[in-house]
DNA sequence: GGCCAAGCGGACCTATCGGTCCGCTTTCTG
DNA sequence: CAGAAAGCGGACCGATAGGTCCGCTTGGCC
């Protein structure tokens, strides 16, 4: 996990950005299956270059994962700063639908096997941790309903992105964005839900480490 | 679609639901990616048999999912004289949530390539008309808001699935169903959706007809 | 019971994928 | 500027997938 790096050489480090992109691009049109020597042809360098870099496809498709999350936390810092809880919290969320709905095949690969990647855990938790944090702001402010915990909001946002996917319409996703909101709303207390929010040792138990 | 199939020869009949229900288990198990080979072993025939039944991988998945949506619309259509419109309509999701559980890897093939398939394609619409039908009579009964549609529905169960999946958790899943039927309690004026449902011409656009 | 079409299954083909290897080139350092 | 280390890329490999073919078997009908 994000080892003492040496610097690399000029070139290669060129090269390790091409890949990077090249690949984000391949996955979004193609989907995980593209194969690596696509990804190679579009960065303009030979296929061997690329296992160079990254040992194997699943090193590649981790790496341009970790990216992505890394943006969204990014950004959700940022939105820590916002005056507005509850509007924060969603632009969050509305962000990251679009994001995903760019770079849909990413997402499976979150999902299937790839948590099993230490770097992807590592930047999944951050982003649960952003996530909660503007949750919590935003339950602060009545402005969210306070039965809920980030990992429910996160599947949530997974269901809005996968739903929406097919049709690839951003209309569409705004609108199922927009019934995520309607469930978030407080409620009575009759209308609570039972049982906790799920944690992150859920999703240890339901991904086991790497053996 | 659907051609007037002469009747197979008993044995020939026998292996095709040998073939069907153990590509079923198969896809349940490893996911779409299980070689036909594999699928063949579970069902005890050899693998040239299978592609006498089904040209392609593609017929044979698209038959496995002809099967399991009939399987929802069927129940649906019995819900329909169910006394609680409310009740009705979430008593399908609910177990259309379930059997996803076990069939994961089928809503892959619906979401993506697979639309473009006939059978599916009319399938689908069957099983969007009854949701349609048991939708109407809970909102003509108050239960649900009226601003929504049956194709939102739809998404928000794909959704679920989808958000809920790797969890293989069965409370996790219902816990995710009960913030759906929160989104779709009815609302204040004000909260209403901005624009239409969509509408099985919005899937016919973002699936255009092979070819 | 005998004939024949339908069915069967596994040997076989071909394409493609992830991944390795090695002779040549580029960059960095002193 | 020169030598060494790092990087490069494409020929190559083995595995495995989907799909074809054809000699043999089986079930259905007169």
């Amino acid at each position: 996990m994000a080892e003492v790096t040496k610097p690399l050489r000029a070139d290669a480090e060129r090269n390790r950005r091409l890949l990077l992109d090249a690949a984000a691009e391949a996955f979004a049109e193609h989907g995980l299956d593209v194969g690596v020597g696509e990804i190679a042809r579009r960065a303009g360098v030979g296929h061997g270059t690329v296992f160079r870099r990254f040992p194997t496809k699943e090193h590649l498709i981790a790496a341009v994962v970790v990216d992505r999350m890394h943006q969204a936390s990014g950004l959700g810092r940022e939105l820590l700063a916002d005056p507005d809880p509850g509007g924060a919290l969603f632009k969050l969320l509305a962000a990251m639908v679009q994001a995903a709905q760019t770079d849909r095949a990413l997402f499976e690969a979150v999902a299937d096997t790839f948590l099993a990647n230490e770097d992807i855990r590592a930047a999944h938790s951050d982003l649960v941790g952003v996530i909660d944090e503007l949750l919590r702001r935003a339950q602060k402010a009545g402005a969210v309903r306070d039965d809920v915990g980030a990992l429910d909001l996160l599947m949530m946002f997974k269901g809005v992105c996968e739903a929406s996917r097919p049709f690839n319409d951003a209309d569409i996703a705004a609108r199922q964005l927009e019934l995520v909101r309607a469930a978030l709303r407080p409620v009575a207390a009759a209308d609570r839900l039972q049982g906790q929010p799920p944690t992150l040792d859920d999703m240890e138990r339901a991904f086991p480490r790497a053996g």
